[in-house]
DNA sequence: CTTTGGGCCTGGACGC
DNA sequence: TGCGTCCAGGCCCAAA
């Protein structure tokens, strides 16, 4: 489900809901997700206080007044919900993993049909060595992200760029469905090799998935399926989608004859769908 | 070193 | 109605 804007509209929606709550129980559900969850996780958590709220790639850190930081990452189906509501009076659904009650009344609830979320715990040095985010490339929306960045990581790469693009040490938080629409927008074929793209195709590349990024941000996200704000709300970024799960449909950028050109077409590339339009992309 | 493929899970859509 | 197959927003690891 999400990727950087999905996680960051979530992020924001913990900040704006559970800033500044104490912690005071904990239910956890059942004893991992796709790891473990940390030891002791309801005797660490219980009385801290969640001081601030930050996300690096499609992590949510949140950082608690004894020093140490609490990630999540919703993996495909993660949901967080902040309901108004005691934990002790809240009835789990099915999928409820990991309950996080507060002095507030509200009651934190991760919610992960299929399990590919993480939680960790850890200070902030367990943080900096951690092999999850040492290799982390820039963040997308940052002044460090741009043309010359994404083309020196690119240099000498063969694989295809859209396949780069989903390589997290390149450019942080792009996932399947960005990655798709950043490419469309700057009219470039995902099977080009990274390293075969020109230094104006690439910032131009660099400069559309800023946009596509920053839009769905506006937009709240996209809600295919499980993806969801803390507040039930869903997003709707997916009436944006020029090519992302529109096979066959006429993409809108374009005049062309559909019958002619089989509008968006569908490949696979390392195992996922790409889309595209094979009229524009070059 | 780079790159690919499989695995981790559940459930919804689709074909028969 | 049921069964089998394929597919899904991510990430990690083994193998080539």
């Amino acid at each position: 489900m999400p990727e950087l804007p999905e996680v960051e509209t979530v992020m924001r929606g913990l900040e704006s809901s559970i800033l500044g709550a104490r912690v005071t129980k904990v239910n956890q559900r059942r004893a991992n997700l796709r790891i473990p969850f940390p030891e002791n996780l309801s005797q660490r958590l219980s009385g801290a206080v969640f001081q601030s709220f930050e996300r690096r790639a499609k992590y949510i850190f949140i950082h608690l007044d004894d020093g140490n930081i609490l990630i999540i990452h919703l993996g495909m189906s993660g949901r967080i919900s902040v309901v108004t509501e005691l934990i002790d009076s809240y009835k789990p659904e099915k999928h409820d993993h990991l309950l996080i009650g507060f002095d507030s009344g509200q009651t934190f609830v991760f919610n992960d049909t299929r399990r590919f979320g993480m939680v960790m715990l850890m200070g902030p040095d367990d943080l900096a060595r951690h092999p999850a985010f040492v290799s982390l490339g820039p963040e997308p929306l940052g002044n460090e992200f741009n043309g010359p960045v994404l083309h020196a990581a690119f240099a000498g790469k063969k694989t295809p760029v859209k396949t780069a693009l989903l390589d997290q040490r390149v450019v942080s938080g792009v996932g399947n469905i960005y990655a798709c629409e950043a490419l469309f927008m700057a009219g470039l074929h995902p099977e080009r090799p990274a390293c075969s793209l020109s230094i104006d195709e690439v910032d131009c590349l660099s400069r559309t998935i800023k946009k596509v990024l920053a839009s769905a941000i506006k937009a709240g996200g996209s809600t295919l399926k499980d993806y969801r704000h803390v507040s039930g709300d869903t997003g709707y970024f997916q009436y944006d989608f020029g090519v992302y799960d529109k096979k066959g449909m006429a993409c809108p950028g374009c005049d062309c004859d559909i019958i002619k050109t089989g509008g968006v077409a569908v490949i696979r590339q390392s195992g996922r769908s790409t889309f595209f339009c094979p009229v524009i992309q070059k």
